[in-house]
DNA sequence: GATTTCACTTGTTTTTTGCAAGCAAACATA
DNA sequence: TATGTTTGCTTGCAAAAAACAAGTGAAATC
């Protein structure tokens, strides 16, 4: 039941279709990916939308529940960063969300509610971090 | 792999011995048990120590790296507090929690190293909470 | 000395997962 | 317009993991 996975790779790397999960996320089975989809969007976590020009494709987008895990993801990421050895989160991401904690849920909740990312795609958040520096 | 369900025991329950985690935990076999406590400790999560007058138990404890996934878990009781409609965490100590972070996982932190934990017990971090008032 | 408690282990059955292939609808190309 | 490709799944089947039931030995209790 590591759905929270899927919920990671929305936040941190904007994955938003079927082929994109299936793509990373570690190489996970196709059957098991559609189950856990089907098992976030029944617990309200994620809600799937037509894609608006390629019709075969579905948009997976948080809800307010889901976007709500983003602290937990956080903790997490923090976690792995402290005691995990082959953690992949930048030191300086997570220095900065030690440090201005509240601000940064708010902005990645922000950028994440309307398609963005923390690291991937223009408008990431580390890319906004960047500029109002 | 839902170790992580041990380590809320130790935490908000103060569960120490493997009977004890066998009782509660919403009935977990008792081979997966003794397999997910092997793996929390290879993994430097917890320890296992001979229990000092009965020789029969084992106590487990949590270690540095066991004691960092507190914010952890108050996080995702923050969230289960929101969303879940069965939760059962207290609504003034989720309240407590968000108003007093950081001084809270300080407090729930020390209590748990001394063997304590925020609900169960004399010294109980609920009742370290009630007294200071 | 007999019984109970405690922390496990050892089968066995049932559920979940991983892998491979397939499928229909929608698009892309020619 | 015909043909091939992409996309989001589903379907069988083998492998792994979990639930269930019972048992074991050491240490405590009676």
């Amino acid at each position: 039941m590591w759905s929270l996975l899927i919920v990671r790779d929305i936040v941190y790397f904007g994955k938003r279709t079927y082929g994109e999960f299936l793509a990373s996320d570690e190489g996970i089975a196709t059957n098991i990916l559609a189950r856990r989809l089907a098992h976030l969007e029944q617990n309200g976590i994620l809600i799937k939308t037509p894609h608006p020009t390629d019709r075969r494709k579905e948009i997976y987008t948080l809800t307010e529940k889901g976007l709500d895990l983003i602290p937990v993801l956080l903790e997490l990421a923090n976690w792995g960063a402290q005691h995990d050895p082959d953690t992949s989160a930048p030191p300086e991401w997570i220095a900065l969300v030690r440090a201005e904690r509240d601000r940064v849920i708010a902005l990645v909740r922000a950028t994440v509610q309307r398609g963005g990312s923390i690291f991937a795609g223009a408008g990431s958040v580390i890319e906004q971090i960047a500029q109002g520096r």
